[in-house]
DNA sequence: ACTCGATTTGACAACCATTCTCATCTTGCT
DNA sequence: AGCAAGATGAGAATGGTTGTCAAATCGAGT
């Protein structure tokens, strides 16, 4: 079970609600809209040079703070790229994993109950509680092979 | 599927074949032997440490350089921690993942077909090639409940 | 055993992503 | 407007990891 390309396209509104309970300041406002601009997954340094490029004034320190809001909110998905980057991308609000494509980035959400049920029923069978996982698939995709 | 609890535990005779296709030397071959001192995960610097200790002398960078190299050759496993540093340990020849305890650090190795199935069917469905996944499990083991 | 070239090592500098500091600016509220 | 809590930014500090390069080591051939 996979959602049908989900591909998460970039939304056109700008937000102007409260971000992850704080306070909704331009900062804030701006990396979260720079967020919906695209779908696939960005470093946080990425991040902030899309805002500087694009004449908005956000600190470093700031990107990462408010990144790390989100995350904690849930508002977006944090993987760690194999050299150990954190890497940023708004999320929907299921539970889901990601296919992501090794050279160009390109990102699949993918659900699966599968693996859901599967990872709950191993760590159970060795008597762990309070599970959590990360499940990254990587690969080439079509348009670059 | 699971293994039934191959703790991979600790080996006892040190080694003294080459490791990783390289030269055997005093440095990797010490730490080839810490490798088989624990069953799991541990910082290169951790790592660095225990030889240290014991009485090696062996230089932090020549650490990561074997890591390395048994990494490559896939003779240790590697898992980037939540925080985005590198874990290693000696790892069977087949693939797996693991059950981590989050405040112990004790490691299951666990096997699953089911995912391996299920990660290649997705990916395919997708039209990405050359799959390559990552699958940790958190939780808290028995013991530290 | 001895030599020589290729590898490897180690001490330390360099990197680089991320976090911290703290003085200054904003926000939300009254 | 006025204030206290919260947020920001510039830059310093951290900390894991990698690069540098001269000196040490290995091992194949003699």
């Amino acid at each position: 079970m996979t959602n049908t390309e989900p591909k998460t396209e970039p939304t056109t509104e700008p937000r102007t609600t409260p971000v992850a309970g704080g306070r909704p300041t331009k900062q804030r406002l701006a990396v979260a809209n720079v967020l919906s601009t695209f779908g696939d997954f960005r470093s946080a340094q990425e991040i902030h040079s899309l805002l500087t490029d694009s004449g908005e004034k956000v600190g470093l320190a700031t990107v990462y703070r408010t990144l790390q809001l989100l995350a904690d909110s849930g508002e977006v998905d944090v993987l760690r790229t194999e050299d150990g980057e954190a890497a940023y991308r708004r999320c929907s609000d299921s539970h889901h994993h990601h296919l992501v494509c090794r050279s160009c980035g390109a990102t699949v959400e993918v659900e699966g109950p599968t693996v859901e049920r599967w990872t709950k029923a191993i760590a159970a069978e060795h008597g762990y509680r309070d599970i959590s996982h990360t499940l990254e698939i990587f690969g080439t995709c079509a348009a670059c092979s």
